[in-house]
DNA sequence: CCGTCTATCGGGTACATCCCTGAGTTGACC
DNA sequence: GGTCAACTCAGGGATGTACCCGATAGACGG
């Protein structure tokens, strides 16, 4: 049986959950602050842990940090009024598994704690469409046909670059000398339509060239 | 009730589907080629479509992108034996709000189906982790601690360097002489314990400071 | 009133970078 | 066997950067 521990400062909050959710899970617990949350949850170690976002003294984001920190097997759902992207991308961040609102059903929400224990990822309706939005932007084509100009050695010249590492540091690196790597920095520039290795560097994070 | 679409390059495997979803959905059709499914889906406007990520033709990837940018509201629950993180990617990318490996049990994939119609992200246990550890990376946190320690000027001096500007150039924009931006520069390199101009243009890009 | 912070400049030095010309070596392709 | 692209390296000059020294002026708080 699913080991279930519930966090939430509104103790009012706690006592219903904790009602909905006894006949179906097995409690290992609950807290109703952050500090005194993180020490229970380490001790008890249960399977999937209910957690509000907001909360006095570092908010649920403190609680889910740390105790992953030493327990990366413990899964956690957050649970909140808010919907807002900040509290969602923050909490996904900080390693939580799910995210739904207050507003949920208690049918819906026994559902989504037993699809977190089977390792699911689950999103309220209104949140899954932002998730996965950002998600989708965040992640750019790592194809550009621009870098098919470069030959190979240019190219890994141009990461060396982009992470910073001034020429006599690439030189190293590649075991080439300064020289050389000067001549393929400016095909590079040339290439590329470039003035300067600052722009260049900027090119390429743009590019996620690393 | 759910109006319902399946793609599926295998016949047989789509007639299971068919015969298992059937009772629980309203069937709009089905396809088992990529351009034949794009023409139906477009035809039909289903609530949900059940896609095969590998197919002859160009993959579920095309279908996706391709009904999407005249159909948003349509959502697209991916079906594949394959669980790489590739794929998985590309079908997020190109707009699937969920994703199933072909393994999954008939009355785990209708309740799927139901949670995309409601506006859920479905994910198998196994892709679940992998998604919000790729989403997690990405999305940075748009606060830094460290940007506090530079007053307002230093900083508008920064996001000007980040985006590759000479300190002439810089001196330019801000109407200052070139020697007052190489002051704010030092200042800003030694308070963010960084050696170079090159390293801060990556240490600000890895942040979003534009 | 005085100390601190911030923003503004300058001189001067050491080093880095950009750009140019030139040149030797491979390996592939015809 | 000649051509060509890619890779390698060098000299040298113009410019850009990093960091040291210094200075002035305004704002703000004790």
């Amino acid at each position: 049986m699913t080991a279930l521990f519930l966090v939430d400062d509104h103790e009012l909050f706690l006592a219903g959950v904790l009602s909905e959710m006894g006949p179906e899970f097995e409690i290992a617990g609950s807290a109703s602050e952050v500090d005194e949350a993180i020490d229970a949850i380490r001790a008890s170690e249960p399977d999937v842990v209910l957690i509000d976002v907001h909360m006095p003294g570092g908010g649920g984001v403190r609680v889910v940090a740390d105790v992953l920190s030493t327990h990366p097997d413990i899964r956690f759902l957050a649970l909140s009024v808010s919907d807002a992207p900040e509290d969602v991308i923050a909490m996904i961040r900080a390693g939580a598994r799910g995210y739904v609102t207050k507003s949920i059903a208690p049918a819906e929400l026994s559902a989504s704690v037993r699809r977190i224990a089977e390792g699911d990822a689950v999103f309220s309706p209104r949140l899954a469409g932002f998730v996965l939005d950002a998600f989708g932007r965040q992640i750019p084509t790592p194809i550009d046909p621009e870098l098919d100009l470069l030959t190979p050695r240019e190219q890994e010249v141009l990461r060396h670059i982009a992470r910073g590492f001034a020429y006599k540091q690439v030189a190293r690196k590649l075991n080439i000398s300064i020289k050389t790597v000067e001549t393929h920095v400016s095909s590079v520039l040339r290439k590329l339509q470039l003035s300067s290795r600052h722009e260049l560097a900027v090119w390429a994070s743009d590019r996620d060239i690393v």
